[in-house]
DNA sequence: CTGTTCACG
DNA sequence: ACGTACGTGAACAGA
């Protein structure tokens, strides 16, 4: 085997990173996509190539031998960005740090130092590789020496290898009249002209008959395409100049410096240090831990797995004041638990022997009554743990969601990065990769105890920063008012879960199966042909080309094909309406039919997970299955409640907010006229209808009615004339004109919507009632529609914050009071602003004062929270 | 893995 | 000129 050498192009790879790529930003506003791209490639060759030595060239600002032949010589090349240019000396900066050789030539460029090397390489019989992303390298290759050009495909990056043969094989030329393809086809980038009328075709087929430029000259006569030939004979001499300036110089005066392009140690501790400044956080675990003496929290990590050591273990834990736990568990069993009793100070318990899932529960479940117990999730740890809802607990993630609602996850490396000074420690991904925490604790494995002392340690420790934050923000009464008890609420809720009837399920699927199977035939009748009517792609060809239905495009990937869209097409053609109900048919087929019968557990319930962190705004969400969207709309939809039913001797109470969005408005914003309207009207859309267009109340159309109800919906959601006139499908200067009217009836909600958009300029976030806030990011973007959106969102999230704020309220004090008052009834739904309880039939009356008083009580507004009730043997008779 | 569509508040 | 109403989650298609 030769000794090899990496040679790399550096510009040319981190321009091609730059280009090819997301740009990305440090934690300090740096730009350092490109660096990133440059380093997982170099990464990526190293790897596939091993190679012994490697050396980094790159251009110079001085002009070059070939300034002085051709001036013009890549004058015209557009100027780098200032996001690129800025990331040159931070790539040079990394190389330096990890020992890489760089090189730079005054008067001559990345190339001609590449070809310098690579000759010079190959004589000391050495295999040379080089990384570019410039094709004119190809002009280089020889049997020993490859060039490599990396390029993206399909969001990967692939990489082209050409060693003499390839370049014969794709292009049909040999290396070295690569550049005579160039001089003749010429090269924009670079300034090149080439011959006129001569493209790549003509190019390879001249070369492929005579050689060279200069031959091809010399028996010019003989080239039979007029325009070729005359070109050619017009333009040989810039084709010549072209040529030698296209020609890579293989000896230009700089040294072989062997001992310097040794491949050493890349992964210094220097290095290891930029990454992390970087936010590089993926190339950090190529680093040993040793070399870059990080993670000496390892040190602090200890494992007990004997009962007479968890016992003095957690009666050391109860005289704690506080104490992080991390309970490692899954569907499949419990492995195990971290504990931190201090910040130095982690222990594993892993299940084993006489410490089982339930000895820990209890364990666990006792600190709770002396000690405030940090965790990342108490939620899921409720599932396994006897905690009750007067535990003392820290939730670590739920205060990290307050103080950023628009982050995706609360891993506990991402708040140990964002609450303990940057710290960063290995991710449940890096340490456990794939394997699944029960393969992990049946080997043994050390990165499980890892995990949990790690979350244990997280939670332990993040816990006085996070409240000092949501002290300083105002948040604390959030969190610990509504959030905190809330976790204990939702733990309920998804205890009892809901019972669903899956056989009448199956039926009403089975039922739906055969309108389907009709709707399809008729579609594909109409259609002539049969495709999938679930593609919208499909679709969209056989509506808007095959049948010619007038309706353009809209989308950006082809036609859109809408609901919305379509419903104005149905006087067009009888198959849109088909469509239609095929849609909607399979909606609630795969959706809910299917979608529902699927996770009906053991127990005849579904147990639906209510999130806590995922809404920007305050909400909960729902998931595996969502329960917050069962039809309700449609008749043949709402039809599915009908298999929610209480358990035997319950029934359904179901409560919901009357227009709790509105109230809330009315309240904030302190608007007079529709806080008195409140307080008169039953009809709140009508009356708006009656004051907006100046008629009495009795004398408000339907349509007048529909309108103001448009026009309170979009108040809400941050009104914009364009959005109006879209749902209502009206002119944008007629919506604007009810807009305006709008706001002249009711004055003070324009002022307070404005000050809203103002607040969030000013501060950065927005503000529910609560105190309970919303980063509005968007309002500082420099485009349009960016800033549009950050507008909406500042009018719509107080709004829509403070009704989610207040019926957390209710669901905490409904749940504390049936508790308390040792009902068998319970809290199992909640939908915004409507919540479902299964109550136990001698109940009724005393959960519907519950209901009422807590719902109505959860906020003293400037308006009363009225309270809409139902009651029922399944959920759709008790809407 | 992203875009489209559609169910809910 | 830009091209959207606010907040979600699930299924499906097509790369």
């Amino acid at each position: 085997m030769c000794e090899k050498i990496l040679l790399i192009d550096g510009h040319s790879i981190l321009n091609r990173a730059f280009y090819g790529l997301p740009d990305l930003t440090n934690s300090e506003g740096l730009h350092t996509g490109a660096v990133y791209g440059f380093l997982n490639i170099l990464f990526k060759v190293l790897g596939e190539e091993k190679p012994e030595y490697l050396a980094v060239a790159f251009d110079r600002s001085e002009p070059t031998f070939r300034h002085a032949k051709y001036p013009e010589y890549k004058g015209t090349r557009k100027p780098m960005p200032q996001e690129l240019k800025e990331q040159i000396p931070l790539l040079k900066e990394m190389l330096e740090k990890m020992e890489i050789a760089t090189v730079s030539l005054a008067g001559f460029e990345a190339d001609d130092i590449l070809g310098t090397l690579a000759k010079k390489g190959e004589e000391k019989g050495m295999d040379v590789i080089i990384l570019s992303g410039d094709r004119d390298l190809l002009q280089l290759a020889t049997k020993k020496t490859m060039i490599r050009l990396p390029r993206t495909a399909k969001g990967q990056t692939v990489i082209e290898d050409y060693k003499e043969d390839q370049v014969q094989e794709r292009y049909l030329v040999t290396p070295a009249q690569v550049i005579e393809l160039k001089a003749l086809m010429g090269d924009a980038a670079d300034n090149i002209p080439g011959i006129p009328g001569v493209g790549e075709k003509t190019a390879t087929r001249l070369l492929a008959e005579y050689g060279s430029i200069e031959n091809a000259f010399s028996h010019v006569e003989e080239i039979s395409q007029k325009r070729a030939r005359e070109s050619l004979r017009e333009n040989y001499q810039m084709a010549q100049l072209s040529k030698e300036l296209a020609t890579i110089c293989t000896n230009s005066p700089i040294e072989f410096e062997q001992e310097k392009f040794q491949l050493g140690n890349i992964f210094t501790k220097e290095a290891y240090e930029l990454c992390r400044k970087l936010d590089f956080r993926n190339f950090l675990m190529k680093f040993d831990p040793a070399e870059v003496n990080e993670n000496t929290i390892e040190q602090d990590f200890f494992i007990c797995n004997d009962l007479e050591g968890c016992e003095a273990l957690f009666e050391k834990a109860g005289q704690a004041e506080a104490v992080g736990i991390a309970l490692l568990w899954d569907k499949e069993g419990v492995y195990g638990a971290g504990l931190a009793l201090g910040e130095d100070e982690m222990y594993y318990v892993p299940v084993e022997g006489m410490v089982t899932a339930a000895y820990l529960s209890d364990k666990i479940g006792r600190l709770g009554k002396s000690t405030t117990v940090c965790s990342m999730d108490v939620k899921t740890m409720l599932k396994r743990a006897d905690l009750t809802p007067d535990a003392n607990v820290f939730d670590c993630g739920i205060a990290a969601y307050l103080l950023n609602p628009l982050k995706s996850t609360y891993t506990y490396e991402e708040l140990a990065k964002d609450y303990l000074d940057g710290k960063l420690l290995p991710g449940k991904e890096e340490l456990l990769g794939k394997i699944s925490l029960k393969k992990a604790w049946e080997e043994d494995m050390p990165e499980l105890e890892h995990l949990a002392c790690y979350m244990a340690y997280t939670a332990f420790a993040t816990r006085a920063p996070l409240k000092a934050k949501l002290q300083e923000t105002g948040m604390w009464k959030v969190y610990t008012e509504i959030e905190l008890p809330l976790v204990f609420t939702l733990d309920s809720m998804e205890k009892w879960g809901i019972e669903v009837k899956g056989e009448e399920l199956k039926n009403y699927g089975e039922k739906l199966t055969v309108r389907i199977h009709e709707l399809e035939k008729l579609i594909w009748q109409q259609a002539g042909e049969e495709f999938n009517i679930n593609s919208p792609k499909q679709l969209g060809v056989i509506l808007f080309e095959k049948m010619a239905i007038p309706g353009g495009k809209k989308t950006k990937t082809g036609y859109s094909t809408s609901a919305d869209i379509l419903e104005k097409l149905a006087s067009e053609n009888p198959i849109v309406n088909d469509i239609l109900e095929y849609r909607q048919l399979t909606k609630l087929k795969s959706t809910y039919a299917d979608g529902l019968g699927a996770v009906i557990e053991k127990d005849g319930r579904i147990h639906s997970t209510f999130n806590q962190t995922i809404t920007a705004t305050g909400r909960i969400s729902s998931t595996e299955p969502n329960l917050q969207n069962i039809p309700v709309r449609m008749e043949l939809g709402r039809l599915i409640r009908k298999v929610f039913v209480p358990e035997a001797g319950f029934v359904f109470l179901d409560a919901d907010y009357s227009q709790i969005e509105l109230r809330v408005l009315a309240h904030m914003s302190g608007d007079e006229k529709l806080i008195k309207a409140y307080r008169e009207a039953e009809d709140i859309h009508r009356l708006t209808a009656s004051q907006v267009f100046h008629i009495p109340l009795e004398e408000v159309t339907p349509l007048q009615r529909r309108n103001a109800k448009a026009v309170n919906f979009g108040i809400v959601y941050g009104i914009s004339s364009f959005g109006l006139s879209q749902d209502l499908s009206i002119t944008r200067k007629e919506a604007a004109a009810y807009i305006q009217k709008y706001f002249e009836t009711y004055p003070s909600i324009k002022g307070f919507l404005d000050g809203l958009v103002e607040q969030g300029k000013e501060k950065g976030y927005v503000s529910t009632m609560f105190g309970r806030r919303r980063p509005v990011p968007e309002l500082k973007s420099s485009n349009f529609m960016q800033r549009s959106f950050g507008e909406r969102v500042a009018m719509n999230s107080p709004i829509q914050g403070t009704a989610a704020d207040i019926i957390k309220i209710a669901m905490n004090r409904v749940y504390k009071r049936l508790l308390d008052e040792k009902l068998r009834s319970r809290l199992v739904l909640q939908v915004h602003d409507e919540l479902l309880i299964e109550t136990w039939k001698d109940e009724i009356p005393q959960v519907s004062r519950i209901l009422e008083e807590e719902m109505k009580g959860a906020a003293n507004l400037a308006v009363e929270l009225e309270v809409d009730m139902h009651q029922g043997n399944n959920w759709y008779e008790a809407k």
